[in-house]
DNA sequence: CCCGTGATTTAT
DNA sequence: TAAATCACGGGG
């Protein structure tokens, strides 16, 4: 079961964490990769200095931070890397969550080919470039919807919600540079799981 | 610790 | 047009 708009449709610190625990699922070369999303980061808009939107900044590269809930925006950054952001909030409000990791549960061979630097299950995804590169997402994917997509989208976790008390938040990785929105608590990951990046 | 690598952004 | 930057990853 995929989740549906209302899921996106929120401010994305809410979305960020009710990320924690679905399934990000990718078809690509008759494969069908997949992995549980443990860790998160939520970019707030305009207001936040972190964010590629910040103060409304508006670009060709950005341009999909507008298409509302439920849309991915994937950017190209330091020359190599691919990042994927899941886009929260209504049509014209440009917030997102950055997925930082996920444990890899369903074609981990195929994902293991395209990371050749990987040597253990817990490097194959740790990472908010690494699981693009397992996942064979790149900028092609810009602008899709998560919710109509044949080759990416997002399962609904089954079973019981992460618990809020096994959620941690720390501050953004990557983002010295954003003054008074550095240290905020704005990366949420679950506690103890060894697929977390930097754990 | 340092470096690759080049699109994108920002300053001139 | 030119320069600086970069929501990173890999190797020492």
């Amino acid at each position: 079961m995929r989740l549906g708009r209302r899921f996106y449709t929120r401010d994305s610190i809410a979305v960020a964490r009710a990320l924690l625990g679905q399934t990000l699922v990718r078809l690509v070369d008759d494969q069908r990769l997949a992995g549980v999303i443990v860790e998160t980061e939520a970019y707030l808009g305009a207001i936040d200095k972190a964010a590629h939107t910040f103060n409304g900044r508006r670009t060709a590269r950005n341009a999909s931070m507008w298409l509302g809930g439920g849309h991915a925006y994937v950017y190209f950054t330091y020359g190599m890397h691919y990042c994927m952001n899941v886009v929260a909030g209504k049509a014209e409000e440009p917030v997102a969550v950055l997925l930082r990791a996920i444990e890899p549960t369903e074609g981990l061979d195929f994902m293991r080919q395209r990371r050749k630097a990987a040597k253990r299950n817990a490097d194959l995804c740790s990472g908010p470039a690494k699981l693009c590169q397992a996942l064979g997402i790149d900028r092609q994917n810009d602008g899709t919807d998560l919710v109509a997509s044949e080759s990416l989208f997002i399962e609904k976790r089954r079973g019981p919600a992460i618990a809020p008390a096994d959620i941690v938040a720390s501050p953004r990785v990557g983002v010295a540079y954003a003054e008074e929105w550095a240290a905020k608590p704005l990366r949420f990951y679950i506690a103890n799981n060894l697929h977390v990046s930097k754990h």
